[in-house]
This record gives structure tokens, C-alpha cells and sequence, in this order.
DNA sequence: AAACTCCAACTGTCCGACAAACGGACTTTA
DNA sequence: TAAAGTCCGTTTGTCGGACAGTTGGAGTTT
């Protein structure tokens, strides 16, 4: 073997985890410190997520091998093992070709993907979901005007195109894909991460919980196409309030689609659609 | 024992786990599917996960023992373990009382707080926060006073006598946290989920780091309270363009003083304060 | 009914094993 | 000589089994 056995030595000795400590007393009197003991798996994560927040462990680095990592931290390999598990679902480390694990950073994608899982438990309404996007939508669409790139605007052009073919298919499920991937261009297109954090999570969830809506309503949709492409133009010409303007009409006629189409707003909403295809690869 | 070896009797068999399969083929030809494989510790995560999303296991419920649970899915505890890790994670199975796992809710708290960090290391800069925020906050300060508790508007009254106490004394840390909690009131007291967990991560990476502007700038944070103060006032008495406003003017002065306390604006924010008492109990 | 005792059931860790997949070095072929 | 093919050491995924320390209750005593 290689170097294995190195802090190997204390035999099977299970014993209560490193210490943690929780907080020093606020007064005077006693010495002591609510000491708070963390499971040594938890430990590891929080020492490799150390070294990625503090750059030792660079995005794309590969990360020791499980054995080697056990055999640095003088852990055995299933406590280390368990300690990567959380970092996995944090989207700290990736796996990249299958196996080997690589230290990242978590995109928006992750991130919202839980985001929108936790709104869904916590029976978020439509009107909730709305009453945020009415506001920041519009926005968002004003700041692009300012900052769109020719590629996005590219993007934007064909996806009003391939929306208008979907509607005139009476695709619903591809029309209500395209909207939101029209409205994460636009997002994205600020370029400020925090914005898209910001919006995504209950985008993926309104947008998607109108497809009913587009079957019900055939001029729904259109009138979507037609907001959809005068947002387009507007960002083309970096036409700012035109841009807000169209985009905040736009997101009003879908509430009232969704009205009109006997959908209640104050209902949580549902899933469906959005986790179906949703594995954490 | 129990009812143990169930679903064991497969012996030491490392298949190669279950199969979610990909993508079906989308044009003719080969009947054939991108199998994709996961490993078995991420079917046991998505299995439990889908218990609870689809209801079946409701918030505060225990889960079964991790040897029942190893034993019901078939697989070795082992594995069930590294599963309930990544579920540990998510934030949808929390510890009660010490040991046994229950399943929940992952609260906006969890949520903002991975979020925050994958905004430090994706490098945003001051500018991208305030950005959101100042579409944000005010629009938050409007729709609160529309919607605040009476129990709300007690908080924010003493939060900003707290805020006033430490400004006198000119303890800026405390100046930063109480800033922060004053503006989490009112985002909470919209009463919308998807509206905190918009703005929250952002929330917390921006006021703290303001830090050293209250220190730099005396006259910051008497302007500070003066605005919270006032935004108080205007959620009271229920008038919500009075309470936009001020909020309005707090975000933008928010900016100027972060300027003129020469902090940079296009520099990626740093974290300090934020993550040091950030244990995942 | 409240307080106390005690034990079975769990969790946290560790050890050791092994099949399959991968990656990279080495060899053969065009 | 570069492309294609082969082979073997690593590494990951799973499994089985063990054991110390805690904990939640059942059962008992006050």
C-alpha cells in the first residue's frame, strides 16, 4: 500500500465527533461554552467546503480520492463518504465524466431547481408567485434593454419564432416551455446572478402552471406571441421603458388568463411538469 | 430478529444500481434510450423525497430507523445512510432532538443561506445586489403596508429603537445585523414566500457589508434610522406610497454612503460576518 | 401522577471485501 | 507515426458485520 495507515491509528474508537463549539457566554459566571458536538461526517463537509469557499480548492480541481481523503482526515472511508454526500446535494462538488468528483461552484440551476421544490411544500399561490413577478419582470426587462447582448437577442428572435410555431400547433406544452425560457433569457441577460437567484425559482413554478390556461384560451396564447415580440423588439432598439411597458402587460394578461381559464389563484400551485424530468445529474 | 433480511437475499451483487432512464429517442430509427444510470444512494434519496413531496410522509413525521428503511428498500444501511445524507442536506429531513431524523420543510433560512454562498463564489459585486434590491425593496415597503400584522409592526417599533440604542453607542455590527433583521420584518411581512426567498440571499450578503461604512460615515446611520424610522411610520398608518418612497431613498443613500466610505463597487463582496456562525444545525 | 430505572433500539464510526467502470500506460496495426 | 486496441492498477459503489454511546420509552417505585 501506498501511505494509507496514517491517523489511522486510534482503534475503533466511535467516539462522540470533534466539538464545534456553539456560542461563548454572553456575562460574566461560568467558563463554559454550550458545547455542540457535530457528527464527523459533518465535519469533513464543512472542512472541504472550507477549502473551496476560501479558494484552496479551485472549480474544476479534482478532489482527493476517497480513500486518500479518509486516510488525510484520519476518518474511515464511509464517514468520509458521507461527508462528500452532503456536499454533492449542495452542488459544491460535481461529478464530471461519471466518476471523479471536482470541486465547484453551484449554479443558479441547482439552487433554484431546490428553491422551487421547497415553494412547492410550502403551497405557494399562484398570486404569490405574481405578486413577485409582476415586479420583478418588468424590471428585469427595462435593465436588459440596457444590457442585452447580440447573442441573447439572437436567442430572444428565435424563441419568439419557434413560440409562434408551438402556438399555431397548439403545442401548450412547448409554448409554455418556450415562454419561460424567453423570460430566463431576459433575465439573464442582466447579467447579475443575483437576479437570477432572485427569479427563477418562482418562474420555473408560474410560468409552467399556465399550460392548462393555453389550451383553454387559443388567444391566450397569442396575445403571448405578440407581447413576447414587441418585448423582443423593444430590447432590440434598447428601448428601456418600452420594453418595461410591454413586459408589464404582458405579465398582467397572464394573470388574467389564468383567471379566465377557471384556474384559482389562491390555490397552492401544482408541479407537475417541472419535476418530471428532473434528476440531479 | 425483526422481520430483517427482507429484500437481502441478493448477495453481495454491486449491480451497477437501478436505471432512470434518459430521454426517449426523439426521431425514428433505433429503439433505443440514453440509459443513465444512478448510483442506489440517489434512487433511496429521490424514493424518500418523493414520500414527502407527493405527501405521503408529512412534515414532522419520523422516518423509519435507518436499518428498517435499508431493509424496506433493499439495500445495505449503508447506502440508506449516504441517501438520508443528501436528504440531510436539502434541508427535507431535519434532526429532532438530537438523533432521529423527521421529515420537513426546508425553510427559506436553509434555502438563503446555500444561496448566499453560491453568490460569494460566483463573485457578485455590490452593484448586482443593490441592483435587485433597490427593485425590490421598495415594491416590499409598499405591499407590507398593505399586509403587516399588528405583531410585525411591535417588532419593526422596537427594531428601530434597538437600531437607535446601537448607533448611539456606535457599535456597527450590531448597526449591520439590526439593519438587516428591519428589512427581513418587512420582507416577511408580506406574508409571500417567494418574495423572501427572493430577496433574503441577497439581503444577507448586501447590509452586512455595509460594515464599515457605519463606521467610516457617523452621519450613514443616523440617516439610517431616521429612514427606518420613517418607514415604520408609513407601514403603520397603512400608506404604502409614503412607505415606497423612503424605502427608495434608504436603498439609494444605502449606495452613496457605501461610496463615499470608499468601498468598491464592481469588487466582489466579501463575506466576513456572514459565515461565521453558519453551522447547519 | 410524578420521578426514577433500565433495556432495547438507534445512530455514528469503523473494518474489511469485492465487482464493475474508468483512466491511462503500453502495444499493435494501418 | 498516429490511430486503434489491450491490459492493469485505481477508484467508486455496495455490501456485510461490529460495537460504543445515547436515547426514548416501558415498566416500576415513590
Amino acid at each position: 500500500m501506498t501511505a494509507k495507515n496514517a491517523a489511522q491509528r486510534r482503534r475503533a474508537e466511535p467516539a462522540p465527533a470533534a466539538v464545534t463549539d456553539g456560542e461563548a457566554v454572553g456575562e460574566a459566571g461560568l467558563n463554559l461554552r454550550k458545547l455542540a458536538v457535530s457528527p464527523t461526517y459533518r465535519v469533513v463537509a464543512e472542512t472541504i467546503e472550507r477549502e473551496i469557499m476560501e479558494g484552496r480548492l479551485l472549480p474544476g480541481d479534482r478532489l482527493p480520492s476517497e480513500t486518500a481523503l479518509a486516510d488525510q482526515l484520519g476518518v474511515n472511508r464511509s464517514t468520509a463518504r458521507e461527508g462528500l454526500r452532503l456536499l454533492e446535494q449542495t452542488g459544491l462538488v460535481v461529478r464530471k465524466s461519471g466518476r471523479r468528483l471536482h470541486a465547484a461552484i453551484p449554479g443558479h440551476e441547482e439552487l433554484s431547481t431546490r428553491a422551487s421544490r421547497a415553494l412547492l411544500l410550502q403551497k405557494v399561490t399562484f398570486t404569490d408567485l405574481h405578486q413577485l413577478l409582476m415586479v420583478l419582470e418588468p424590471s428585469a426587462a427595462a435593465l436588459a434593454a440596457k444590457a442585452i447582448s447580440e447573442a441573447d437577442l439572437k436567442a430572444l428572435e428565435e424563441n419568439v419564432a419557434r413560440t409562434d410555431r408551438a402556438v399555431q400547433a397548439g403545442e401548450s406544452e412547448s409554448v409554455t416551455q418556450l415562454d419561460l425560457e424567453f423570460h430566463d433569457i431576459v433575465g439573464a441577460a442582466i447579467g447579475n446572478p443575483a437576479w437570477l437567484l432572485a427569479r427563477e425559482p418562482a418562474a420555473k413554478l408560474m410560468f409552467p402552471a399556465a399550460a392548462p390556461m393555453i389550451n383553454a384560451l387559443p388567444q391566450a396564447s397569442r396575445r403571448l406571441v405578440e407581447a413576447h415580440r414587441r418585448i423582443f423588439e423593444a430590447l432590440r432598439d434598447g428601448d428601456a421603458s418600452e420594453a418595461e411597458l410591454w413586459m408589464r402587460k404582458h405579465v398582467i394578461d397572464f394573470k388574467r388568463g389564468y383567471e379566465l381559464a377557471g384556474l384559482s389563484l389562491d390555490q397552492p400551485v401544482r408541479s407537475d411538469a417541472t419535476w418530471k424530468k428532473e434528476g440531479l445529474s
